[in-house]
DNA sequence: AACATTTGTTACCCCTAAAGTAACAATAGA
DNA sequence: TCTATTGTTACTTTAGGGGTAACAAATGTT
């Protein structure tokens, strides 16, 4: 019976603060509406001895309530409650936080000029800052469409503020994309996706260059995927350069 | 040096998922803006064998960048992006969780008449909910303005549409709030500051009876504070019956 | 009144995550 | 070549949470 409860409820509890056990005795006590110490025992499969602690702390809590005698009988408050409780502590909690860690770190000056992020969510945070950046130029070279897409709406806006070069390795991918695409050269296609680096195979996704001046990379080697931003003004020139060289002669395929 | 950080920054990210020391090579690493290994580890007290490993998960976790070397360099990313990105997920949790929780319970009928709340919060949700549901008559005694201050505002709209008696002990002690307030006989005073159970001093310090058919006391004994709710009509039929007594003989003190 | 059942409590063990420690390999600089 | 630093590995310790067994207190039954 409690086998059909769904176990990512319990672990979304375990998310909030609460422990395994007092996830089940409160998901329990929901179920039942009423219920003694005994017959949410009974439901959860939490050990009889644990139960009544475990009751007693989410009642010092607040998400739940009690009538005592023998047995003593429960009941829960309403999740709605107990779930704006915690969410609103959370939430107090973490702008404390942030004003504290703000007093540490008036600013983040980026001294260095080359950092690898390994994260996804890093990863598009950073092609979001640097997209909110592009004043004049920006040149795009992508082999998955999916970064496109994931960031067509800043795109969109960037097109009418400035340059903006899409070079793609094969126009085919991305027809579904309203943008205006170039496409490279055959020998650049073939040596973009023959890399090979320590024997693993580099997938070279996503590359920017944002006024001449930062670029990103985004590869996959071995199954994870890594970013690199270069600040380096000379580097990215230079990088720019082989791009250029990509799209020789000169050869501009509109898809649409 | 680090000793002048905030232990409660520690423990605040601590709350926000992050693990002691992850928390304190974040916060050094906000410090230092970039920096090695090695230096974030003299500055947190991280162990020097633990700060590699601890690094790599935060990075994976998408909050620090890194620039790989021997020394390998680190920078933290933006602590706006990294509470932001924490804050939402756990928001989506919480939603989430209420919404599986709601499928549980379509509602939840509060089956028995008596419970008690032994929480703060629960105690002051549960007065709220009350003052929500009063249609005609609110009959409230009170020995501490404290309460009577922290609902000022619903009860102030209350007055307007429905019949407010507030019975105190000391008109004096409430003098600063906005309301009429009646006293209690001498008689009554007497009796209510000298309930002892068990060895136990009991200190009724709020009572109310809603529409006569719900009612909720909160009193303190040995230093905890516990609600005991009550929505058998009779009881509370009893029970104002006994406060209408308090008032007697029929005198009415208004303090201004 | 004697017995059995249920309620509530206590004392223990186990396991795991995370913190701390010590010693070693790999790398870089002199 | 030698030394200092970087980075890694294996181990110990600790604390919190979970599980089990056994007992006292209360309740119910014959």
């Amino acid at each position: 019976m409690f086998s059909q409860i769904n176990p990512q409820l319990i672990r979304n509890l375990e998310k909030l603060g609460l422990t395994e056990n007092e996830a089940k005795a409160y998901v329990g006590l929901v179920c039942l509406r009423e219920a003694t110490a005994r017959e949410i025992h009974e439901l959860t499969t939490v050990p009889r001895a644990k139960i009544y602690e475990i009751l007693k702390v989410l009642a010092k809590k607040g998400y739940l309530e009690f009538r005592q005698g023998s047995p003593t009988y429960f009941r829960a408050v309403d999740p709605k409650q107990v779930i704006g409780k915690i969410k609103d502590e959370f939430l107090n909690c973490a702008t404390q936080t942030l004003d504290q860690l703000n007093e540490l770190s008036y600013e983040l000056p980026k001294t260095s000029p080359v950092w690898c992020i390994q994260s996804e969510w890093g990863i598009k945070n950073r092609i979001r800052e640097i997209l909110d950046g592009v004043r004049e130029e920006l040149i795009i070279f992508s082999s998955s469409p999916e970064f496109l897409q994931e960031f067509e709406a800043e795109l969109k806006k960037l097109e009418k503020t400035c340059r903006l070069i899409i070079i793609v390795d094969e126009l085919g991918k991305f027809r579904s994309l309203p943008f205006e695409f170039r496409e490279t050269t055959e020998e650049f296609k073939d040596f973009i996706n023959n890399i090979v680096i320590d024997g693993a195979q580099y997938n070279e996704e996503l590359f920017m260059i944002a006024d001449g001046k930062e670029s990103i990379g985004v590869h996959n080697a071995g199954n994870k995927r890594e970013a690199v931003v270069i600040r380096l003004p000379i580097v990215c020139y230079l990088q720019k350069m082989i791009y250029d060289r990509v799209l020789e002669p000169g050869f501009i395929k509109k898809d649409r």
